[in-house]
RNA sequence: GUGGGUGUAGCUCAGUUGGUUAGAGCGUCAGGAUGUGGCCCUGAAGGCCGCGGGUUCGAGCCCCGUCAUCCACCCCA
């Protein structure tokens, strides 16, 4: 219990029967996925630093105030990445791609960001995310929508909530803010100490806020869909209306405006009930962003991103349980120093054979082996003494049906084969 | 960064208004006539009571600090 061996604050160890459920959410992704058409992309857990400021936004709080930065040998400033997005987005046009290609791609592992843990939120935390990247259609804002759905509802979670809104081109965005700012700053004084702060660093935020002294506010603000052009409108409407078509549940939900910079267009969030107060589980939208050395030209794409300890939360709190890594299913028992010398090489032959196997390796009581074969929660025990030694015999013991035989060598595998067989259907 | 709850055995937890050698259940290991697990019985190992300071004749218990953890805020997945 000693606090120099615990994982840093916000990290942890994840042990069976645990792991088997990321596996399980690992793998229904990788099931998923590539049925749209998306292929796993690995990308490095750091990256220089400017990958992310230039592509999440200085101005956001996971740029100012989140982010493991470190120097390197050389003075490099480098990241450990707080979001899949930028690294992806780097990979690509490091790769190139040609005009009007499209690419997708999903992928899933750690991120870091230097937050307060609590329930849902950690510092090293797993994302599971798809970009399409290349092309912009609202049919793919939709489809990518769908896909999310429908990962979901694989997960056994697919009744969470989709929200959907729309923040307008990148030409609109600056219009809104200013609108926003516009009808705020003669009300700062009646905002709370948050939207106050808000005003000044994300004006979009402030249209989220809970607080009840605030919500006469904004009622009378001007609404984000009033301000947009024409192109944004029709955008927007064909998002919706290919999700009503694909047959996706959603609700559009205009003061959902998410937290990065990048976001352009349709933005989406899934929430799920049984999470505490983070009730985001997924997350995403349409993006522009820019990478260093590039200014002038972003690469645009739509994805999403979705919290894998949060998935697993939400599992949990529906009661959806992954079946448990397998057991092990034989174990040898070694009786006496002649048997326990031939134990361990009974045990690789079998294991070459594909049994899950444990021998005990110490020169313990017949009692003492038989306990943790039956605590390792082995089918049989294979009992090995210088009387099977001497006859070429194991006495294979069933220590479910507390039945034994004496077994010849020769054919041992598929006796042992047949006795397990059924518990293998 | 701000606020609140909790830190006693490997795990889950008792521990009285401050009072001898700090307990239970589970788990681990060993034994119960020498080659047979599970249930049962017996025994053993295992604790700087998170850490540091203070109050007191005396602190697991009270006070302060600190660290860790859980939760909430902020923000986000």
């Amino acid at each position: 219990m000693s606090e120099k061996l615990e994982p840093l604050p916000g990290t942890s160890d994840i042990w069976e029967p645990e792991t088997s459920q990321w596996v399980f959410l690992e793998s229904t992704a990788r099931d998923i996925f590539p049925r749209y058409g998306y292929g796993e992309l690995r990308t490095p857990i750091f990256e220089r630093t400017d990958v992310f400021v230039r592509s999440i936004g200085t101005e956001t709080d996971v740029v100012q105030k989140e982010m493991y930065t470190f120097a390197d040998r050389g003075g490099r400033s480098l990241t450990l990445r707080p979001e899949g997005t930028a690294g992806v987005m780097r990979a690509i046009a490091n790769q190139g791609l040609a005009e009007g290609e499209e690419r997708r791609v999903f992928y899933m592992g750690p991120m870091f960001r230097g937050e307060r843990p609590a329930a849902g939120r950690r510092r090293q935390f797993h994302q599971v995310g798809v970009e399409a990247v290349g092309r912009a259609s609202a049919a793919m804002d939709a489809e990518c929508i769908a896909m999310l759905h429908h990962f979901l509802t694989e997960l056994g979670v697919g009744d969470g909530t989709i929200l959907v809104n729309t923040r307008g081109t990148a030409a609109d965005r600056p219009v809104v803010a200013e609108a926003l700012k516009t009808y705020f700053t003669p009300l700062k004084d009646q905002l709370c100490p948050d939207c106050q702060r808000r005003l000044g660093a994300n004006v979009w935020r402030l249209l989220d806020c809970k607080i009840e002294s605030c919500q006469p506010l904004m009622a009378g603000a001007p609404r984000i869909t009033d301000l947009l052009g024409e192109e944004s409108k029709a955008f927007f409407a064909q998002v919706c209306a290919t999700l009503d078509t694909l047959g996706v549940p959603y609700r559009v939900e205009p003061r959902l405006v998410r937290g990065l910079d990048y976001y352009i267009h349709t933005v989406f969030e899934v929430t799920h009930g049984g999470l505490g107060a983070q009730n985001a589980i997924a997350a995403g939208g349409r993006y522009a962003i820019t990478l260093p050395g590039n200014a002038d030209k972003a690469i645009e794409g739509v994805g999403f991103a979705a919290g894998m300890e949060r998935l697993l939360m939400a599992r949990e709190s529906l009661g959806l349980k992954a079946a448990a890594a397998a057991g092990v299913q034989l174990y040898v028992v070694g009786l006496g120093s002649r048997a326990q010398a031939a134990a361990l090489p009974l045990a690789q032959i079998l294991r070459t054979n594909g049994f899950r196997t444990l021998a005990d390796t110490g020169a313990r009581s017949m009692k003492a082996q038989m306990r943790a074969a039956d605590r390792a929660g082995a089918r049989l025990a294979l009992i090995l003494g210088d009387n099977e030694l001497d006859r070429n015999t194991v006495v294979v013991k069933d220590l479910k049906a507390s039945t034994q035989e004496e077994c010849p060598r020769a054919g041992l595998e598929a006796r042992l084969a047949a006795i397990l067989a059924p518990e293998a259907c």
